[in-house]
DNA sequence: CGACCGATCGTCT
DNA sequence: GACGATCGGTCGA
């Protein structure tokens, strides 16, 4: 993969809602591998490819914000339409970007946990306060917000809009590169912790958290549908 | 390498 | 009043 300077918008094409209103969440999580996230405020358009993916799956995960249909003035983006995005801030000082999926009611979301930075690598440059494009720019949640501009501000915005969405350009991904290992950070779920609800592009030198290695932290190359 | 730690604040109890 | 779906730094082996 090489980092592309002129992109031919025209070419790229939004998901649309069918593809978010699916009722598998790991499903869906695992399609998003290969696709392009894009923002676009005050014209300026960054984006990247999605490599890493969490599912979430709404009232029956312990992991899930939404456990047990909990509805509170926060979660409540979560039991909105399908393409809606659900943004939070984590830890005081994060900003971390899910994906509502399902139907209406239905509380699922997935996190985009890394990116590999695309378009408007100087923008994202200036958001972040780096000087230089590296690793890091968009690897983990957190980071990635900040490179596209993400934040709580954004939170209930339609993935359908012009300003934020995911796009398909066509990129083909190998089966055999998608990796499903438990979720990070989320110890405080009990037995749902050990889920295999994420998953990655096992090339992708932008992924969060340990580098992977074959058993340890249960990673797995799926078996094909 | 791995373990640990501080930052920082909205949300929920 | 406690606690994060994190990150980047430090410290010691």
């Amino acid at each position: 993969m090489h980092i592309n300077p002129s992109i031919q918008h025209n070419l790229i094409k939004k998901i649309d809602q069918e593809f978010y209103l699916r009722s598998s969440v790991t499903r869906i999580a695992r399609d998003l591998l290969g696709k392009i996230l894009v923002t676009c405020f005050n014209g300026q358009y960054t984006s990247g490819r999605i490599v890493e993916t969490e599912a979430y799956a709404g009232a029956t995960d312990k992991a899930s914000h939404a456990y047990g249909g909990r509805r509170t003035a926060r979660t409540e983006i979560m039991y909105q339409d399908a393409g809606t995005a659900y943004i939070y801030l984590c830890y005081g000082i994060h900003h971390l970007f899910n994906v509502v999926t399902n139907k209406k009611d239905i509380p699922h979301a997935i996190l985009i946990r890394a990116l590999e930075p695309f378009e408007g690598i100087d923008i994202m440059l200036q958001r972040t306060g780096r000087t230089k494009p590296d690793d890091s720019l968009t690897k983990g949640p957190g980071n990635l917000s900040r490179a596209l501009g993400l934040s709580t501000n954004y939170s209930g915005y339609s993935l359908l809009s012009d300003e934020l969405y995911i796009a398909d350009d066509g990129f083909q991904i190998n089966k055999n590169s998608i990796v499903s290992t438990p979720r990070i950070g989320v110890d405080y779920a009990g037995e749902d912790a050990s889920l295999p609800y994420r998953f990655v592009l096992k090339e992708s030198k932008y992924l969060s958290g340990k580098k992977l290695s074959s058993n340890r932290d249960g990673a797995k190359i799926l078996d094909r549908e």
